[in-house]
DNA sequence: CGGGTGTTTGATGTCATTCAACTTACGTGG
DNA sequence: CCACGTAAGTTGAATGACATCAAACACCCG
């Protein structure tokens, strides 16, 4: 797929004029980065966007007591840094690749340039603004009502619902260790967690291999304490 | 003040043209509620904007299981529902008067409109949602990292620096208990939380005023657990 | 004065973290 | 090809944090 046909394929430039999209054809860059590399610190953060082609990425900020907090772990046809277009100044993080990973990094400035003149881009800007933060807003409910039992469950609910198998046979897309990070718990209370689950709602384990065989206990187990009902219209992802 | 001079003095209207702002002072109503009374519930929540003139809001969410979350408390000077101006469908919620209160209320409709032919409109938006977003993700980092009582102590800091009091004497802005849900604790976990930060950081409480000391040792209580360092470059608020 | 609400306190239970030991899988170098 | 080291994952026991349930208290307002 060439630079120009994935400009246009991304949902924030959506119905831009040509001469825009050919700019930033030429402006975007193509990237590879192995998994385990650092793609960019938070010095750099807010110099470029980054668009995933394919890979998974892990956003992370640095904690003063020197530990790290993961922030979010994002995937295919998802960017980074749009909040940073206009208005963040302080908060800053890092982007790692934790898969082999191909994206699209677009120099800020130019979009900082687009959104003041181009009203389309700025209408983009704000619909992809304000579903993240509906995102946002429904982790930190899930992360002050939920247990860690059930906001596994929730990850894999939501899974299911990405992925639409039928046979609801899915996979662990990434570590499970940095899956405990990003839903804010230990390794070791993943792990039991994890076991419970299965163990409640009839899910077999393999490896990073998952089967479940009735969604419909693990959404009683998980939804109860939720301001959402399943299938989560999307929010998530 | 009148509601031409309120429209204007608002963030989101910010170098709108004249006629515009007349507009939206003719759309705009003044309103009063009583304390403990509801502003709207879910179904209304996409209906209108709402901005505080003075007093205090809180927002909650009905959970599946008959319970509420309280997904945050504003107050004077803050808008409710900017990110439903544009894209957010599903992501509904409940605005209660916790004091008698003084607000704006601006149809949602007349802001769609708006912001699909008012270019500075929509970036004045675009900053708003870019700050709420940070505000949203440190607090997300803040519930999975933080301990009850650095939670409250977090509070305590953001409270100091938005009053700019030298002194340090400050009280309570609402409940202890809303306060306590709004940080995602019970009641007593709170109360129990709270006399132990007093303990620990030199603070004095009568009823609901609060005598601190030295900010430097609620600083180093509560700052070491977090990705940003005192004072909070306002993100909070 | 009496009843409601908000707050505190105590006793107890549940859940998550911590620390440690151990297994498994994977890759490297001898 | 095997020995070894490393990292991820699991498991157990002990500790700590928060929730829960129950009771008591303070305060305000009718």
């Amino acid at each position: 797929m060439s630079i120009s046909d994935l400009i246009s394929s991304i949902q924030l430039f959506e119905q831009l004029p040509g001469d825009v999209l050919q700019k930033l054809t030429q402006t975007a860059k193509l990237q590879y980065f192995k998994k385990g590399t650092l793609i960019f610190d938070s010095s750099r953060s807010r110099k470029v966007l980054v668009y995933i082609v394919t890979g998974w990425i892990k956003l992370s900020r640095d904690v003063v007591d020197g530990s790290e907090v993961i922030i979010d772990v994002l995937s295919d046809k998802q960017c980074i840094g749009e909040n940073m277009i206009l208005g963040n100044e302080d908060q800053l993080f890092n982007a790692a690749a934790i898969s082999d990973l191909e994206l699209l990094s677009i120099p800020m400035d130019f979009l900082r340039e687009l959104v003041t003149h181009n009203h389309q881009f700025s209408l983009n800007l704000l619909k992809i603004l304000s579903k993240k933060q509906q995102k946002l807003s429904l982790e930190m409910e899930h992360l002050s009502i939920k247990s860690a039992t059930q906001l596994i469950g929730c990850f894999l609910l939501r899974l299911c619902t990405l992925k639409k198998s039928e046979n609801a046979v899915l996979r662990f897309p990434y570590d499970k260790s940095l899956l405990a990070s990003r839903l804010g718990m230990r390794a070791e209370t993943f792990s039991r967690a994890l076991a419970k689950i299965c163990k409640e709602c009839e899910i077999k384990t393999v490896d990073d291999i998952l089967h479940i065989r009735s969604i419909d206990k693990l959404v009683e187990y998980v939804c109860q304490h939720c301001s959402q009902t399943y299938p989560c219209k999307e929010i998530m992802q």
